[in-house]
Order: structure tokens, then sequence, then C-alpha cells
DNA sequence: TGAGATGCGGCCACTTCCTGACCGCAATCA
DNA sequence: TGATTGCGGTCAGGAAGTGGCCGCATCTCA
């Protein structure tokens, strides 16, 4: 306790929690004498923290923005509405930020108090995605589980039911988690097949860390992802949408944000092209649109429309 | 650099990189003896984080979760994708964590080098929700000047429109955001009327941080959320949907998630209440639940649905 | 079952640096 | 102008960190 680091954190916490804390204030909080406050915060600035003071009566210290990112202090509050906001990043609510996010919350998870990630899988419901459509539902708990599994190294053990065939257990040393066009895939050694696998993770359940860890091996080419590209390349999937829509590009841009592309057509119409496994996404743009529109492909999309819109006519009749 | 604190961070941070790591590269790390480097490792323990070691062939150390949450130190890759992740749930992704995520949101963002906030600042596109409907947008960055004053103390000034007469410049002490039914209001001591006023974030453009720092009041009541929701409790808005929809409960319970409640009528059929300030949100659900459904209220949900319906069918027998 | 790798921690002598006290100075604000 | 608050030099005493040495405990693998 009487040990200058443990003195220096709560020293960058209590600049983080708040504004300005006046140099005595600190001093007191701290039990060090004014001189050693500043001493202190000399040390801070050596390391690369700027800590900006202001003199005069209503003076005081406040940590500012640097170029490197300090330790984040955080409290209880805090580390969780990280992991939280993380878990919906990775969710995919920010197109190509998936996997980062990923990377970021086992970090956070793994250091996270027992208690902390109790609160976050108890709001496991509020980040369910609901409408959001699109991917699959992804268990975020089993995601979690398997970033763990990967940053610690440690050999995992799951079930998986493969796209043909029955199901069965595995058991793996997990390479990396690969986010690719909506879906989520573990690259692993496959310690029973004796080789490099890949698992999607919507097919994967229970997963348990084994405790045991291991060397991670180098994977061929040395770029998991470019390898799971190249596994995927051969199973060809998903509707490619393009619909004709009576509305100037940028209105429709703004209107479906990342989730697809926009082309000008003319004036007062624009090309809408997107990618999709999931054709009820794209009928709900449409009519939320409100504006004339052709379908040029597929055509499963035309027969969704006319489904959803006869849907929607009978209730406003009824 | 020869100090022990700073020492001490940076074993903290190689052991927060990942996974298991070899006392003896730790010590080459960090150049010092290993019989140092077990010390440090004492001194860490000693401070509550708790360090696992393991003995034998294939031992080295490793960061686990204890009961507090250490300091993160985090990558840049990691700091963007954190503060991503936390503007995504402030943006009302995930229902209640708002104010939290704002709040944690502004201490990162306020730490973070300005070379990252570029960074952040570059992705606003792809966190821009789309479709999401619901709340009306939301500019992040004024969300995030706020946010920064409130947290900095220090006075604000910025344009403001209010919902009847003319824009006008405002000069405030900001003291809380609050997020209210799917909208953000900041709170504030108004400078020029010399009390206590309300102001809706989408309301508000180009706000400004004057560098005056102050002294924060007591706000009436104590609890500002409290505040502002008596001051909403006057101007009743929004509607307030009700439909019967012909699936079982928990069908719909998982198609609408966080963003209405059900409860059941019978065993295929339940009532679907959601708070909407925009009628087409409820409309793509019940276009998309693609069950017969009877609308109890608003009336004007049914003209909004018929005119979906009719666009959809259009479109879909062009 | 045994050998080697790895972490644990007591002891010691040496050195570093931390601390609090005192001082005068420099900004800032009313 | 005076009060407040931060800045930093200097000094002496003491606390603490350091590396090297030791024997021990624990784990894995052959």
């Amino acid at each position: 306790m009487a040990n200058t680091s443990a003195r220096m954190l709560r020293l960058l916490s209590l600049l983080q929690t708040h504004r300005y804390w006046p140099g005595t204030e600190l001093a007191d909080r701290l039990e060090v004498s004014p001189r050693t406050l500043r001493r202190d915060v000399d040390r801070l600035r050596e390391l690369g923290y700027p800590v900006d003071a202001a003199r005069g009566v209503a003076g005081g210290y406040q940590l500012q923005a640097g170029a490197a990112v300090p330790p984040l202090l955080l409290d209880d509050e805090e580390a969780v509405a990280i992991a939280v906001g993380l878990r919906t990043a990775a969710a995919g609510a920010v197109a190509g930020f998936e996997e980062t996010s990923v990377r970021a919350l086992a970090k956070v998870i793994q250091l996270l108090p027992p208690r902390l990630r109790k609160r976050i899988d108890a709001l496991q419901a509020a980040t369910a995605p609901g409408v959001l459509g699109g991917g699959p539902t992804l268990d975020a708990a089993t995601l979690t589980t398997i970033a763990l599994a990967c940053r610690g190294e440690e050999r995992l053990r799951f079930a998986y039911t493969p796209r043909e065939g029955d199901g069965s257990s595995r058991y793996v040393e997990p390479h990396r988690l690969v986010s690719l066009g909506r879906r989520w895939y573990l690259v692993a050694w496959d310690l029973d097949r004796g080789d490099w696998r890949s698992f999607r993770i919507d097919r994967l359940t229970g997963p348990q860390l084994t405790g045991a860890r291991f060397r991670p091996r180098e994977i061929p080419g040395g770029d998991p992802v470019a390898w799971m590209r190249s596994r995927l390349a051969a199973v060809p999937t998903r509707y490619d949408v393009s619909v004709v829509v009576g509305r100037p590009a940028p209105d429709v841009q703004k209107f479906v944000g990342q989730w697809g592309t926009v082309e000008p057509v003319s004036a007062a119409s624009s090309r809408l092209r997107m990618n999709v496994d999931d054709l009820s996404w794209p009928v709900m743009v449409l009519g939320m649109l409100g504006a004339d529109f052709t379908v040029e492909s597929p055509p499963e999309l035309r027969d969704q429309a006319r489904a959803a819109g006869e849907t929607l006519l009978r209730g406003a009749d009824r």
C-alpha cells in the first residue's frame, strides 16, 4: 500500500475519474505531502501521460490526451458498458469491426471479475439484436468462450454439427476467430483429425475450456483470414439483391447505411445492391422506403415482397 | 524509464497482451533479473491483481480475473474498437445502456490520442445506424463533445433551436446527459437565463468547449434523471402501438428483441406493444413477421401499413 | 520413476530513489 | 495588489529496490 507504484496507479485513476483536481486534495487522498504529489505528477508526465495543470485560485490538475493510450482505470459500471458495447459491435452492428471487437472483448472479459461477467451475461437478452435480420443469431457467450480460448492458447472441446452428417464432439487447438460475410468461423487445429479445420460458430455448441495449454502452430500461409477465405471460396451461398428504386441515390444510401451499396440510375432513381442471407431484410427496406421499385434479382425477392405486402394489407384492413 | 512504476505498468501490459509468459522472457523484456521479476509479480499480487503461475516445463505467468478491474492497457486497435463499440451502444443499440456508455465513452475519448480520435470519426459512416429507425439520427461527435464538457466541467456554447421559436446561441454549465425514451437531453445551468434548462440534443448544433471551468451546482432534488423526467412529464408525444399478432408470444418476443414487450393472448397469438416516434418501424416488424395481425392502436398505423403493403405489391408485380 | 525445467522465496550487501521540509518564484484571478 | 495555487531546487534521513546466492516445490516428459 505504501507502495509508490500503487500510488501512481491511484493517482492515474483519480485523474481519470473526472475533471480538475486541486493539488492539495490529491495530496490528501494519496496521503502524501504536496511536494511528493508534484513529484508524482512529474513522473506521470515523464511516462508520457500529459497532465495539465492550471494555476491561480481555481487551479488544479487534469489528465489530457497524449501520444499513447494511458492505462484505463475503470469502475464497474464503465467496465460493463465497455463489454456490452464491444459485444454489440462484435455481433456485427458495426461493419468491419467484428474481429477487432472480439479481440478487445476477450481481453476485457478475461480481466473482468466474475461478478461483472455475470452482469454482462444478464444483459444478454438486451443485446439480442432482435429484428436486425441478416446474420444468424449468435450466442455471445459462445463467441466469448472461444475468444478466450484463442487468447489463452487453451485447448477447446465442443459439439459440432456440420452442414451434412451427424454431430460429433471435437477437440481442437483454437487458432483464430474469423468474421467473414456476416458469419463467424473458428480456425483451429483439429487434434483428432490432425489437420486444420474451420468451424461455423453457429453450428457449434457447448464450448468448454479444458485448461490444457498448447504452443500455437503456424497456419499454412500465415494468414488465417486468407486461409478461411480460400476455404469458403468453393461454397457459394446467399442472395445477390439488385433493385431499382424510385428515389435519388443519396436518400437511399442514407436509409440503408452500410448494409448496401447504391448507385444512381437517374436523377430520381437509383440501383440498390445488397448481399444477404435472408430476403426479409431487403423487403423491409423496400417497404419503408415507400417508393416504387423494380426487382432485378433475385426472383425470390418478388415473392417475398408480395407475401409481406399481402400480410400488411390484410392486417391494415382488418 | 528505470522507474519501478513504469516497469510495473509494462509488466501489466505484457501480461494483458496475451497468454502465458515464461518468467525468463518477461525478465528479459523488462531488463531486470529473474529475481526482480518475481518480486514485481509479487507486487502485482499485493495490489490485488491475481497473477497465475504455472511451474514445470511449460510454466509461465498469466493475469487472471480478480476482484477488481485492473488498469486496462490497450493498443491502438483495441482502444478504437472500444470507442466504436461504446458509440454504438450509446446510440441506443443496447437498451438502457446509453448513459453509461456515453460516460465511459467520454472517459475513453478524453484519454485517446488525437490520431485515434480521427480514426474513430472516420468510422462515423460505419456506425450510422442506417435503417434502424426509431430515434432521430444522432450526431456522435455532438454527443461526445457534450459528454466531454460534462466530465471536464467546462462551460459550453452551442446553437439551439427550440420546438417553437427561433434559434439562439446558448452559454451553459453542462451538468449531465440524460437518455430518456430514445432521446437525449442535456441538463444544464443556463448562464444567460440564470436557471436550469434542458436541451434536446438533436435540436442542438455546433457545441463548443470554451475551456472555462466551473464548480458544479447542485441540481434541485439532486437527481438529474428524475428532474428531466418531471420536465418531460408535461410533454406527451410518440405513439403507443398495440397490435395483436397471430403468432405465439415467444416467437414474437424473439423477433422484436428489446424493442417491444409481448404478452400472450392465446396459445397462437400475442399482443405486441411498442413505444415509438416513428411508425415505419412497427410496420416493418409486422411485415417481416408474416403473420396475420389486428391493429388496436394507433389508427395511423393502419394507414402506414396499407401504404407500405401497396408499395410492396406494386413493386412485386412490376 | 527420475531428470530437467520452471517458479518460490529467504537472506544479504549495496545502491538507488523516495520522502518531507523548507525555500523563493511564477501564473492566475478577484 | 494580494491571495491562491502550481513549480521546482536543495538537503538529509530513511525506505525500498536490486542482483546474486541458496535450497525447495511442483510439473512434464521421457
